[in-house]
DNA sequence: ATAATCAACTTAAACGGTTAAGTTGATAAA
DNA sequence: TTTATCAACTTAACCGTTTAAGTTGATTAT
């Protein structure tokens, strides 16, 4: 394997010393250079082709124009930690405008054997962002360790990390206020289990807040609570079947359950959406390829991802000063799973 | 923002010079080294909480365990180049792997201010991983760059690249197979274009090979050739539509397709599978959420991102040696969406 | 005419590790 | 007793950059 061409090769090739060459590819300002030197430093870079070794400029830098992402990853699912669409779209996203401004992303599932605050250091990433839901504990180590971090879709209000999520309360009342409008009263809600805390939990606030806004008492078995995943959508099916005309619409808290539902209502030949309508949650393409393709709230994913990389740039590039939040806007998008009554 | 303790910190601590603590950490057995002075330096480390820095260590050693990972971007699809859940699973599977061997993967869509040779050189990438298909020129760049590779389901021979893939010439001809052997004589196929080359090209010769083997003759039309998504799945299905008695069975090189035709046959009150059987490709995890559920040709993509992560790194630590192929095989999952006839 | 300023460089230390070569004191071999 | 060997270190060069602090010769101010 033949040597790297380094710096020093430059700076011979040019005829100058390697200080220059570092100069000019670097263009602070805070040296002046001649155009001649600086052509003929230009000139040799192209001819040898030379390309900076980052482990060297990071080295001297301090800095590495590297982003962490931590994924989570679920016991049962370990090979597929970011399977869930969602994570894709966000993950494109969030490293196709990171890329743009300079940045690379270093991805890394959660592990019990390899902790990120660890891989931070080794790697000396720059700043980290965070999805998932994780124990006070590691949110505590993370905030100690100093590094800049966003946090996704978190409801931790003590720490004052810098997140960008979702209103999603606002999103819940949303989603049933639609259905609502379209004549439905007998509403249940299936959400994701306490694990998943945070963001379920706000949605069904959502929930319960239109149908008392419409004078419609809660009825808690109207609320379905699992995993969030095809099965228990499946599950839920067969729950509701048994109780059907005691349900006329059910508000999924995400599509990947809504489509669960879905086939399992099916199952039981109960047609979507004449008999029981479906409200899906998070609009990933999956939510189009059903049939019925699915009414669902749009959260934005790519938008999310954009905003997660420009805050965490401008938190580091020092743009952004202070706690930063930002809310992402949510967008009702109807499609083929709810019928007016 | 508080200095990171180094490796001189250890060894102050330690009462050692910093080579020792560098030997005691490294453990290469090149050095002898007493129990005692181990036990301290480890102790040291614990205490001050040492994480080694890699880009110094990248530096001295030239070896980064950074894996980099190239993945697609279509022109049209800018930001969620890896939205196809192909790619989510393989990935994942692959970063699970490499995690566990120690490596870190670095993510990357093909943009073309940003070619990868450049970062693989920049970020001292130990390797490289592509995915998808590329322009001659580029593959002649990397092939020059000397960088260790693998390639994902490519079909280009002349270059001696490693490659993991699929036989999917056999694949095609399992799945038309099957698709015979339940009955069905008139058996269109829908494929990618030319652009993705390659494996489309294949599976189809794989179905052709098994229509003449039943003595069927290939007719032209019953081969649709487009993009692979969703969309043109759904296209397709009004094609059908319009001579559904020419074809009882439809062979669908990715599921994402299949779901197209799907929801499109659904349109025109085609019903699967009392009226056309589909099969698709793939099996990822959305081929089990429609109704009817699709039975398709499982093309285990965990595994093939395992081996992936196994083959790059087995190179990159010399114990695989010569060019590498790997075949991950298929098998065909049957689920819903295909009758007998 | 002399000093001060300045453009356009170069020198060398530093970043945080690795590792070949050197040192030292103790033990074994001759 | 002298010499060789060896365990257990330490020293210092090196990896490829950045950058503060020189250097130098020309120009400008006094």
């Amino acid at each position: 394997m033949m040597k790297r061409v380094g710096i020093k090769d430059v700076a011979k090739e040019a005829g100058v010393s390697i200080a220059t060459v570092s100069y000019v590819i670097n263009n602070k300002g805070g040296q002046t250079l001649s155009e001649e030197t600086k052509e003929r430093v230009w000139k040799a870079v192209n001819q040898l082709n030379y390309v900076p070794n980052l482990s060297a400029r990071i080295l001297a830098n301090n800095k590495s124009n590297l982003i962490g992402v931590v994924i989570p990853q679920t016991e049962t699912d370990k090979e597929f930690m970011f399977s869930n669409p969602f994570y894709s779209e966000f993950l494109s996203s969030l490293e196709y405008t990171a890329r743009k401004k300079g940045y690379h992303i270093l991805i890394s599932g959660t592990n019990a054997d390899e902790n990120y605050i660890e891989v931070a250091k080794k790697r000396n990433l720059d700043g980290i962002v965070i999805l998932g839901v994780y124990p006070k504990d590691t949110l505590e180590e993370i905030q100690n360790s100093k590094i800049p971090t966003v946090i996704i879709d978190s409801y931790i209000k003590s720490y004052h990390f810098n997140t960008v999520g979702t209103d999603d309360c606002y999103a819940g009342y949303t989603a049933t206020k639609y259905l609502l409008e379209k004549g439905h009263r007998k509403i249940a809600i299936v959400t994701g289990s306490t694990l998943e805390k945070g963001v379920n939990q706000e949605r069904v606030r959502g929930y319960e807040d239109a149908l008392s806004e419409s004078g419609i008492s809660l009825e808690k078995r109207n609320v379905y609570t699992g995993t969030v995943d095809f099965e228990y959508g499946e599950e839920v099916a067969e729950q509701i079947a048994k109780r059907k005309d005691e349900v006329t619409a059910v508000f999924c808290t995400a599509d990947i359950m809504a489509l669960g539902l879905l086939k399992g209502l099916n199952k039981y030949g109960i047609r979507v959406p004449e008999d029981i309508s479906i409200m899906g949650f998070d609009n990933t393409f999956i939510s189009k390829i059903s049939t019925p393709a699915l009414t669902t709230i749009d959260q934005n994913i790519s938008i999310k991802g954009e905003r997660a990389a420009k805050m965490i740039i401008g938190i580091l590039s020092e743009q952004l000063k202070g706690k930063q939040d930002y809310i992402v806007p949510i967008e009702i998008v109807e499609r083929e799973s709810i019928r007016e009554v």
